[in-house]
DNA sequence: GTCTATAGCCAGATAGAC
DNA sequence: GTCTATCTGGCTATAGAC
């Protein structure tokens, strides 16, 4: 059952850039954490950033996907609803949980990264796609924050003594009001 | 009207911070649009912190200030929508707008900031001062949401036609709707 | 695949002249 | 108040042995 290297270096170095921050990370402590060298990183990722595109990519390619079958339907509130729970089911699948988070925490530092300026882009269509032309400039602030709210949620409610599973049903329930017509 | 360089060295490394990130911002950077050396940065600051340190210290009283004030309130829906008044006015003073956005985008480099880190605490009692023990977790959610929208406005609709004036009109409509009963 | 060793760079910070 | 000169140290990245 044993991982081979190149995952192992993925999972440590998304766990401390999320912790940490990107640049606050260096390639010493990821190899520290693996109990190899440096050099031996240098084996399985050409460069830092390297470690970040292979961690970003799958991302794209899920937003895209959404972003796809978003485009194929009309913009009905029905569709809005199956929006939300979609986005919102994909955000707690564990494997993307944890490269969304990074995400959130390294816009800044990750600006100029082609891949993440594409992940905006695809994102901000999102909203885009869940109003019509015809929207008003309150249906179109909603619709954005239903999205973001999915987001939000774990960490609005940081502090309060609620349970995951709550915090997850009142966010979508949250959602859903705000994508009501 | 000419101001001192105490200040000046403030608004250049806050506009870098805010677009570049706090650790990508080198005090050569800062100096060189100053048009003076490194060194002459530390005849005003002691250390990089210490310019963060005199950004964010205003932002703290301030929070403080409102947080006061909502203590001081009952939790009913009048003063809900007094406190989403209150902080979509705060956040529009430019003075602040710019702190405001400084710390949004530097949240994780500055995550052990001691400041920073009362203002996180601060701001995540805010929305808690707007719900009473017998609020729902929909609820809870609502309440926090309706602060962060007001923060997110800006740049969920970044990409729209809409105006400035129309944004933060519609993002406040949101945040009403957000706390109605 | 992993190692040691090191190049090359740039950061934050200080000393002391003017 | 600003300068020049310099220190110290960490960073990414590479070369080449095993």
């Amino acid at each position: 059952m044993r991982e081979d290297t190149r995952t192992r270096i993925q999972e440590i170095a998304l766990r401390l850039f999320t912790e940490q921050g990107y640049e606050a990370t260096s390639l010493r402590e990821i190899a520290e954490e693996l109990g190899v060298t440096k050099a031996a990183l240098y084996y399985h990722f050409k460069t830092k950033d390297d470690i970040v595109a292979s961690l970003v990519d799958l991302r794209l390619a899920d937003i895209e996907e959404l972003l796809a079958w978003a485009r194929s339907r009309p913009k009905t509130p029905q569709m809005r609803r199956e929006l939300v729970e979609r986005y919102a089911e994909y955000l707690r699948r564990t494997r993307h949980r944890g490269v969304a988070r990074f995400l959130e925490r390294n816009q800044t530092a990750l600006r100029d990264h082609p891949t993440l300026i594409k992940i905006r882009e695809r994102m901000m269509e999102l909203p885009h796609e869940m109003s019509g032309p015809e929207a008003t400039p309150v249906e179109r602030i909603s619709h954005s924050l239903a999205l973001f709210g999915l987001h939000a949620g774990k960490w609005l409610a940081l502090e309060s003594e609620l349970s995951e599973e709550e915090i997850h049903k009142a966010t979508i329930e949250v959602a859903m009001r705000l994508i009501e017509p």
